[in-house]
DNA sequence: ATATAGTTGACCGTAACAGTAGGTTATTTG
DNA sequence: CAAATAACCTACTGTTACGGTCAACTATAT
């Protein structure tokens, strides 16, 4: 499992629907300026979980982005296998055949490892981030993350390539 | 924790070296051959493995790399590190100011999952890693890791790219 | 002296990431 | 109806890391 910033902002962006979701569909636009990310980024990710079937869609003035699962059945886990690159297990992909069609001697270490890292990532749903953030809200007495704040005509291009891939 | 196959060839790399340092230093060449992981790659790797203090060197012939400390004190996070990007913790890199200098919402979550795969990869040793092999290769009967299979003036080029990025 | 083997640096092709741009289609509202 | 909205789609860009090669250099043992 691949973990870049593009897995980041789907779940960025899937938290934001979630916090908003009950006024109807959520616009990208809002999403792109309350996040302070690319608005054409977010349709190209938006379109992924579409086809993810993670999302439903509605279109034309009012419309926007709705999650399409209670928010205990979406994990991130979903969310980053729904964005991410296609992604095969180990490096054999399961063949099992690194070294003259023998497993290698690390293939158990690297399958485990992509296990635990799959469980963690499938235990954590929507919902469970939601409960956080909002009892954080609460304990603040602010709601700093819905608010809107445009600061300018357009969301402020991030610092290109700001930090790639995840990290120790 | 960036994970590729760069990662993966220098623990396949580093356990090929605990499994055959006891007759001295252990030579990339040799390690190439069994391996089958391009000689001038793995200079490269054992140059950061070697500045990491995880192997020393001995030139000349009869040289090679031993690894520098006990092998239940090397862990497979330690050899990750060494050759992999230097890797700073969340996307924030710890300084929790995604969003307008406040810490984002899925901070937590990132930064979770970096401890469970360090943790794992912490509690795996080369120590470990070398028991669990000889295991499988006294019940197997054969030391098929260990052997030399030569089967051409060079190592064949690997199926350039066959697989980059760990996986799901 | 020569062969061995580590050391270094430059270089290359590919692929993915992060982001941009411009257009098309569907739907609501006036 | 027209205009505005917002999803949808395609193509393109620049940067970076990966995986790998090559050539030159230095230290050491025989
Ligand atoms: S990773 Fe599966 S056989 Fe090597
Ligand atoms: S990841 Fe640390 S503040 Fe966003």
């Amino acid at each position: 499992m691949r973990l870049t910033t593009k897995g980041r902002f789907a779940v960025t962006a899937m938290m934001d629907l979630a916090l908003r979701g009950d006024e109807g569909p959520v616009a990208l636009a809002g999403v792109s300026e309350r996040q302070r990310i690319s608005l054409s980024y977010l349709e190209q990710l938006f379109g992924k979980l579409r086809r993810f079937k993670l999302v439903d869609s509605v279109r034309g003035p009012g419309g926007g982005y709705c999650i399409a699962r209670p928010l205990s059945m979406v994990t991130v886990a979903d969310i980053i296998r729904a964005v991410d690159e296609p992604l095969d297990a180990t490096q054999c992909g399961g063949r099992e055949n690194c070294i003259d069609e023998h497993r290698c001697m690390t293939h158990e270490l690297w399958s485990t490892l992509n296990a635990k890292m799959y469980d963690y990532l499938s235990s954590v749903s929507l919902a469970d981030l939601v409960a956080r953030q909002q009892e954080k809200e609460a304990s603040l007495g602010a709601a700093t993350v819905l608010e809107d704040r445009r600061i300018g005509p357009h969301p402020r291009p991030r610092n290109t390539r700001d930090k790639a891939a995840v990290a120790l």
